[in-house]
DNA sequence: AATTCATTTGCAACAATGTTGCAAATATAG
DNA sequence: CTATATTTGCAACATTGTTGCAAATGAATT
């Protein structure tokens, strides 16, 4: 689905910033951070419009937060655009690069007695393949 | 195991900020802040003090840091000191505390060709059995 | 095309979190 | 008590994120 089609079926309005996100992060193959967001769109965007950005694409359910310790945030899209279950994330400590391991589904746990969980975050942190190789190891 | 002595057995000079940290942490049965140990902590210390603090215990295997989402990042003891396995944590959206979940070990996941882990962070995000019970529900 | 109106954007200012360099203070060994 | 390496506090700065408000823009209507 192109990036127009996903912003008009949930009545949001079209604007190049929104698109040009939709459009990077759904050809990435990774996660994308803010920063790299800018980096790779024409038509520079103040800083404010893309966190408001992100926090509507995220709201409607287009993109999903991944947060590496504190201040690393990036961005993919999220399962309502992708139709996949919630998935665990690899952090490349290497390469800075997250990835969405759509293989490794996010199991239910069993919780003390009274909690509620609402949602559950799994991220492995260690070293990409592509990493692996060429630390020669 | 007091403070002190978990200080000496890693030759770390006992300074009043790094024993109050501990001691902290290790009664509050959640994890602690920042601004929590600040405010409950005698003796005023300066913000970068306390950072330092974190970094030197955390590198030494005092404390382990949970972080969530972004920005909001809290302290527990580590597992070298409690001699509890990984485990996962707990972040309640109501009453913002983050507790371990001791009895919820952080298994090892079945990673694609060429990934080696190092970490591996879970996350859980609810509501806790006494803010459960306060809703009423 | 032009008009209208709600939404979105850019700017400025601000807040929170975290880092670095350096001089003064302090812990520990001798 | 002294010497020395470590730690602390301060100032300055960097980064990330938020808020209010006026200007610009998208999209529906005429």
């Amino acid at each position: 689905m192109k990036p127009i089609e996903i912003l008009n079926q949930r009545n949001l309005k079209r604007t190049s910033c929104r698109e040009g996100i939709i459009e990077l992060v759904m050809n990435a193959g990774e996660a994308l951070s803010e920063n790299e967001i800018r980096e790779r769109l024409q038509g520079n965007y103040d800083r404010t419009t893309f966190y408001r950005s992100f926090k509507t694409l995220e709201e409607h359910g287009i993109l999903h937060k991944i947060v590496v310790d504190n201040l690393l945030v990036k961005y993919a899209l999220d399962k309502t655009v992708t139709n996949l279950d919630d998935h665990a994330h690899f952090y490349c400590q290497e390469c800075q690069t997250v990835r969405c391991l759509e293989n490794i589904p996010v199991t239910r746990f069993q919780l003390p007695e009274g909690y509620q969980d609402v949602a559950t975050e799994v991220l492995i942190k260690g070293t990409c393949a592509t990493c692996k190789k060429q630390q020669g190891s």
